[in-house]
RNA sequence: UGGGGUGUCGCCAAGUGGUAAGGCACGGGGUUUUGAUCCCCGCAUUCCCAGGUUCGAAUCCUGGCACCCCAGCCA
């Protein structure tokens, strides 16, 4: 059950009111013209939440009445995602394109009832003619065509007897409405071309304003979820169903879309970034669709968190990545195994073991579930620390591997750094170190205190390892709003960290999402997955307030 | 006086006349074979502003201010 919010209560209400005989039905009505973000997760966990927790159901409807911009790949793309978030409409997929009959019967209605016309004007003659945001419109020459004539004329539309834009059907309402949407609103324009599903069979296809409520009607729809920009159309959808002699009449309710920082939820300009190839493709892993943050990782359990957290009200807000990230990491910190990998190794040499040994280590793979078992990790004379868990002049608060102290590698021994060996460039690239051999289980026989605990890989053990660091597509918390969203694309989310080393144990699972030891959660990118590629894309990062207060 | 909305902690968000929940972020402490997790503690005398009603107001009234949406034959 979700957090409480103004929808619940007005469902409250109506239940307690016996209306809709304490039914709830709602429906999630894409249009397929593009793959699903993070931004419709927020209405597809609402509708179909509110559907399971008052026991009621929701429609999974493609509201198709654009032929121009929809296509069968996008919806089914849209019907795959909603299934992945953990949502079933149990069998009852619709499409608006399969309403388009009774559509066109009750615009014939319309008409008959002096309630709509069909308009010669031009598109320009309209707009000029439909006044402003002050001042009132004016009436067509065609506002008072005879029904008859209309009909007849709306026939020969509907047959494709005309082209785009000859004629058009409006709603007779008032032309000096205060409310623009109410000026004799376009309901059906022609459109020659054919149809994703319906083909050539219809030449005038219904507007979003005519179509939707209609269809909520047919379907019985109780309330009507939209998102705050259709606030001004409600009156326009009320008044379609009173005009028509409609199964029900739904209640519309707007509330806020979603709002990520550093994100892009914009259908339009994640087109443009796909389109002209910026990324690749609908699912890279960068993007903030269902299916990118899928390949990413993402457990779709963290979505549905999130989406929970983020409340449902009519305040445009703008909810902090931090948020996002929290609920995959929790989601994630029970799941996932843990892993040892090194990404920017610098090579130990441990010169008190025997070389060609290898010391095979047992190791849990996570650190409060056992029933995740244990694995065992190769240890050998050269190994692979993280570059940073090395400082040659460490500071006050650093207590991991520097020249004469110990650390412990991790569910191995303790090391002591004799030695720091640099390339002619003056660059680290080797440590000489020693190991005690009695501290095999952490503990020092003599209780010396080791403060530091290291992940680390056997150098001839590991497996190479490409890992994606990129955490966000953007480098300004608000990309959607500037027009030139293009130049604050962030190179280095594209960066490829190669010659990173992984542990054993990871060419052989097949789990996907690993949690790398200090470093965050990584995802097995089983798209990339070749016989010899193993990619990794960053799910999450770890919580690291040391590194944070070093850097600031 | 075009119409429609929204204003509670840095970011979200409960609250619906009885004396400001919770989450994220942040700060402090403890546990810990991950500087993670986990566990404590702290974090709005105040709810856009100004008046008013009331024993009592974030909640009611009046008047301001700020921000968002609308002039597609898109959805």
């Amino acid at each position: 059950m979700s957090t409480s919010n103004f929808i619940r209560h007005i469902i409250d209400d109506d239940i307690a009111a016996q209306k809709n005989n304490g039914r709830v039905l709602t429906r999630f009505p894409p249009e397929p013209n593009g793959y699903l973000h993070i931004g419709h997760a927020k209405s597809i966990c609402l509708n179909f939440g509110l559907a399971v927790d008052y026991a009621g159901r929701c429609n999974l409807r493609f509201d198709d009445t654009n032929p121009s911009t929809e296509k069968v790949e996008y919806a089914d793309a849209i019907a795959e995602d909603v299934r992945w978030l953990g949502f079933d409409w149990s069998g009852h997929l619709y499409h608006a394109s399969d309403y388009f009959p009774q559509f066109f019967d009750y615009a014939c209605d319309l008409i008959r009832a002096g309630k709509a016309y069909v308009d010669s004007s031009s598109n320009e003659e309209i707009r000029a003619a439909r006044g402003s945001l002050t001042e009132p419109g004016q009436n067509s020459p065609d506002r008072n065509r005879p029904p008859e004539e209309s009909l007849a004329l709306f026939e020969r539309m509907r047959a494709g007897e005309f082209e785009d834009g000859r004629y058009v059907l409006r709603a007779r309402i008032d032309m000096a409405a205060p409310n623009i949407n109410m000026r004799d609103p376009t309901l059906y324009r022609i459109r020659r071309e054919p149809h994703h599903r319906t083909g050539s069979d219809w030449h005038v296809y219904p507007m979003y304003d005519y179509a939707h409520c209609i269809s909520d009607a047919l379907e019985g729809i109780t309330h009507s979820l939209c998102t705050l920009e259709f606030e001004d159309h409600r009156p326009l959808y009320d008044w379609i169903l009173e005009q028509l002699d409609v199964p029900c009449h739904p209640q519309q309710i707007e509330f806020a879309r979603l709002e990520l920082s550093y994100t892009l939820t914009s259908k339009r300009k994640l087109l443009t970034l796909v389109r002209d190839g910026h990324v690749n493709g609908w699912d890279d892993p960068r993007l903030p669709t269902i299916k990118g943050m899928r390949r990413r990782g993402y457990p779709p359990a963290a979505l549905r968190d999130f989406c929970d957290r983020v409340g449902i009200t009519k305040k445009e807000t703008v909810i902090d990545f931090a948020v996002l990230e929290n609920c995959v990491r929790e989601a994630l910190d029970q799941s996932a195994p843990r892993a040892m990998a090194v990404l920017d190794p610098i090579r130990v040499v441990i010169e008190n073991f025997p070389a060609g040994h290898i010391e095979w280590l047992s190791a849990p793979n996570h650190p409060k579930d056992p029933a995740f078992g244990t694995r065992q990790v190769p240890l050998t004379r050269e190994v692979f620390i993280e570059r940073d868990d090395f400082m040659e002049e460490p500071s006050k608060k650093f207590h991991r591997l520097s020249p004469g102290r110990e650390v412990r590698l991790r569910y191995g021994y303790v090391i002591r750094c004799d030695e720091v060996r640099r390339d002619d460039a003056g660059e680290i690239i080797e440590l000489r170190c020693s190991y005690d051999p009695d501290s095999a289980n952490g503990q020092t026989a003599d209780g010396r205190k080791v403060k530091g605990i290291i992940h680390w890989v056997a150098c001839n053990q590991a497996v190479p390892l490409e890992v994606r660091l990129f955490d966000r597509l953007f480098d300004v918390p608000d990309p959607g709003g500037a027009e030139e969203f293009l130049a604050h694309l962030n190179p280095a989310s594209l960066q490829v960290v190669s010659g990173a080393q992984g542990e054993q144990a990871l060419a052989t699972s097949r789990q996907k999402v690993f949690q790398f030891e200090r470093l965050g959660y990584f995802c097995c990118d089983s798209k990339d997955d070749g016989p010899e590629r193993r990619v990794f894309n960053r799910t999450a990062t770890l919580r690291d307030t040391w590194a944070r207060t070093q850097n600031s």
